[in-house]
DNA sequence: TTTTAATAGATAAAATTTTATCTATAGTTT
DNA sequence: AAACTATAGATAAAATTTTATCTATTAAAA
């Protein structure tokens, strides 16, 4: 199930790609503030991370630092968003225009990494047809016919659990190729279709677990 | 940084606790079919899962399954959510209504997990002194009234991350033990205060990885 | 009643991830 | 110029997590 890096370059773990948005922040907010160069020291120290475990990260993206200096800080933020592939852009619909869909559609960071939401699809009537930050509402009847027309190979599923996996059927028998699942339920797609589970009960799991233990 | 378990249970990790929302919904599902039995095997053929890893979950809920038969369903469902602290009421406060935590807000699956949205707070004229899914939103200059008064020690914070370091800053201050960050930047806490950092941006990083190797 | 199959529970092995140690190098200080 | 220091890069060890194997037990089938 894991995927091998092309060009000999190593495989890199889950946990090693969900810190690199917090090192892309930080940078970032480097850059704006005229900074030129940055050390794994002083990002770990920053982010409360071990320095090795930022400096193995890094070695990840394949950049090369210099000792005593660090590493060029533009190169370095360029490197990360090459390596996550946030350089290509990379279109998807949203189904499910509920709360959550809502506030992904409004949420303006995902342009930053490569991600445009070109349209979404309810079943509510109410829904359909209306704007939400620019992005239209289709109805779902019409999933098959835009995603194939369009060409879309990702979708981003914010729907009630009831119906999560048959709207991945549908959607995957058109073309899609990542689903991202918010619903809490795990679906299940074929081999070549990857899947992106995004469930808040799971993390809820894991702060009351936290929580049951604080005293 | 790990809390060992009390009473000599095992320690039990991130990984496994993140599967339980799984099996606890498929369980509840077949709950409510009348099953009254069910095996490792069946939920880890339903869910995709190895029937060892399912089995090795299961065991560190402490409870006595029968072989040939599996474990008594509602006997599973109730050792999970004890183990998971669902059973216990958790009182929590949202800050930032915006998109992401109105969205949270109207989220009634938390209640289920044993955690009690009690009040909202937010900056912006507009919100203040509404409600929000029967939830008051109060003015955020009275974060530190309310907390304490009402002696709340969760919190969840849904505001730009520019000032989610400072209110978090604010809500330690006056008593909260458990941080629930949905702002894209780490925060950093006193040891006695847990954080659970719920980044967006780190799924994207992982799902567009995962695009980059597609095909 | 005996045999068989499915499964929990226990132990062990393998794989993965994190952390530590060592070495070489570039820049800084004396 | 020589000694010193901070850091990247490489290698190794430790810890953790996942997966496999083995054993005992229970219920069903023969």
């Amino acid at each position: 199930m894991k995927r091998k890096v092309l060009n000999n370059k190593k495989e890199v773990s889950e946990a090693t790609l969900r810190r690199f948005p917090f090192y892309h922040h930080y940078l970032k907010q480097l850059e704006s503030e005229g900074i030129s160069e940055v050390s794994s020291a002083q990002i770990a120290k920053f982010l409360g991370f071990k320095t090795i475990q930022v400096r193995k990260d890094i070695e990840s993206t394949n950049i090369e630092g210099k000792p005593k200096r660090g590493y060029n800080l533009k190169k370095l933020i360029s490197h990360i968003e090459k390596f996550l592939g946030f350089h290509t852009k990379n279109e998807a619909v949203l189904v499910g225009a509920g709360h959550l869909g809502y506030s992904l559609l409004g949420y303006h960071g995902f342009k930053e990494y490569g991600l445009d939401i070109i349209a979404a699809f309810d079943s509510n009537p109410e829904k359909i047809n209306k704007f939400i930050n620019y992005k239209k509402v289709f109805s779902v009847d019409r999933l098959e016919e835009i995603i194939s027309r369009m060409q879309i190979k990702i979708g981003i599923l914010t729907v009630p659990s009831a119906c999560a996996q048959e709207l991945a059927d549908r959607m995957v028998k058109v073309g899609i190729k990542a689903i991202w699942n918010f619903a809490p339920i795990k679906i299940n797609v074929p081999d070549d279709v990857v899947v992106q589970h995004e469930n808040l009960a799971s993390s809820l799991s894991v702060l009351s677990q936290k929580i049951k233990y604080l005293d």
